[in-house]
Order: C-alpha cells, then sequence, then structure tokens
DNA sequence: TATTGTTATACTCTATAACTATA
DNA sequence: TATAGTTATAGAGTATAACAATA
C-alpha cells in the first residue's frame, strides 16, 4: 500500500473516532473540532478560519450555533475593534476537555499497539511531516 | 506533543489536501471519497455505509447527488433484488482517478520530506494502527 | 484601500423515523 | 422476522456575493 493511502485511511479512522466521540457528547464533529481548537485560549474568527480552512462566513455559522448551545462565546477584541475573539464558556471548557481525552484516549490506546520505539519515531515522522506542509499550528 | 495530538493534525492536513483537491475538480469532499472508494470496483449501499460511516439514508442522498452530476450510477444485484450495487460512470472513473492522484501526489511529495527508511517505517507503522483498529478495509 | 466579520442565499451533508420490497 | 434501501423531514455545514464597520 501506497503511503498516501496508508495516511488517508489513517485519516478515515481519526475522523471515525470525532464522529463518535463527538456524538457521545451531544455535539457534531464541526464543534467538537472548533471547542478543542480553543481549549488553548481565545482566538480571532481570522485565525479559525484559516485553522478550520473554513471561509469566514461559514465560521460565523459554526459558531453562531455553537454559541447558541452555550458553549462559546464572542468576547471584543481590545486592540481591534472590528475583531471579536472566540472563548470558551465554563460549560463549554467542560465538554471541550471531555471529548477532547475522549479521543486523545481512543487513539493513545491504537498507538499501544505499537512498541514504544515505533511510537515515538511515529511521532516525530508525523510531526516532521506537518512541518514540510507548513501547516498552521494550533497555538501559536 | 502527544501521538494523539499529532495524529489529529495529521488528519486535518489530509482533510485539507482533500477539500482542495475537490474544489479543483468541481466536487465535494464528500463526493470524492466516495469516488476514490468506488475505483476498485462495484460496491453495495450498506457496505459503503460501513466504510464511510454513514448512516443508510445519508448514504442514498450522496449517491443521488453524485448520480446526477453523472459520476456514479446503481446497478441490480443479480444475487438480491433488495440490493443495488454503485459503481463508477465512465465520467466518474475519469475524475476520481484524477482526484485520486492529485491528492495522493500531494501527500507522496510531502512524504519526501522524509529519509526513505523513516518513510517505509511510518508506512508500516500506520498499517499497524490500522490493523489495530480493525479499521474496515477499501478493498475487501 | 484593505481587513474583520456578518448577512442573504442556495446547496450539500447528515441523522431519525417511518416505509417498501425482498430474503 | 430480518435485511437492503428509500422517503420525508429537520437541522447542520459550506461557499459565494454583497455588505458594514474599522484600520
Amino acid at each position: 500500500m501506497k503511503i498516501a493511502d496508508a495516511l488517508v485511511r489513517l485519516t478515515h479512522l481519526v475522523q471515525h473516532e470525532f464522529a463518535d466521540g463527538s456524538r457521545r457528547n451531544g455535539i457534531t464533529p464541526q464543534q467538537a473540532q472548533l471547542l478543542c481548537l480553543l481549549i488553548d485560549g481565545r482566538v480571532r474568527m481570522t485565525q479559525l478560519s484559516r485553522l478550520l480552512h473554513l471561509e469566514k462566513s461559514s465560521l460565523t455559522g459554526l459558531v453562531d450555533r455553537t454559541a447558541q448551545r452555550g458553549l462559546v462565546e464572542r468576547v471584543a477584541d481590545s486592540s481591534d475593534r472590528r475583531a471579536c475573539q472566540i472563548r470558551l464558556t465554563r460549560q463549554g471548557r467542560q465538554v471541550a476537555n471531555k471529548v477532547h481525552d475522549e479521543i486523545a484516549g481512543r487513539l493513545e490506546q491504537l498507538a499501544r499497539s505499537l512498541p514504544l520505539s515505533e511510537r515515538s519515531q511515529l511521532g516525530a515522522s508525523v510531526g516532521q511531516l506537518l512541518d514540510a506542509a507548513a501547516f498552521p499550528k494550533t497555538v501559536e
């Protein structure tokens, strides 16, 4: 199997874990992804748009719906009156941590099917791939 | 960075490649995923449902829309009159191959940022992860 | 002028529940 | 009865284009 096909299948696996983990917690996968991005702190719409690979208008709707569920809120950006920052509510943080830990736990468990040395090699290789792609980091 | 977070970020990378590759070819990422699954031959609805992690009714709609674009078609299953098989049309095969090759090419290119030995180790580790997850194969 | 974000609109994706037809 | 697939419905996700407010 080509490496590309392996990566695509791995992606499907992770996506399915996200779908299941989100559903167990009563949110959509997109909302879960948003919540997880906000765990490390508030983020601007434009930056979220880049991280999630979404048009600004799509993000507006996603944030609206997630805010309606009481999980995130918009706060004014003191340095730019056009902008706002999105942050987790108290409830949103609970859900974000729970969803993240469940999904990460499941993935860590899968990784334990590899010997320790192979596992750390895998992490290093994936990290290098991400760097090569100049993929935006969650926290910057 | 934990291995789980690395895998999630890798997933985002692949998803973004899929989004871009699909768009360049005038289809949605979901339709692209469907087309790629059909490259190796016709597949039943129930099996597609499992591979794509979708409810049967969701799949019906996806197949409907993809068929309306002339990319797939339903054919009767000779062994079970309740069932149908989905297959690529001639045009669908062209699009499927093009989308697959573009995305796979981009991912292979990224993989070339790793030394050859590390690359093959990555493929082996990912394969083992997929086996550990008992993840459904594309072709069976 | 450029940037940040929203609104309006249309289409796509998805799940739930109820259904038909066949096994 | 169980399985394969569809229909009806409602909500969520997404992009495009046009817009308002601020930089």
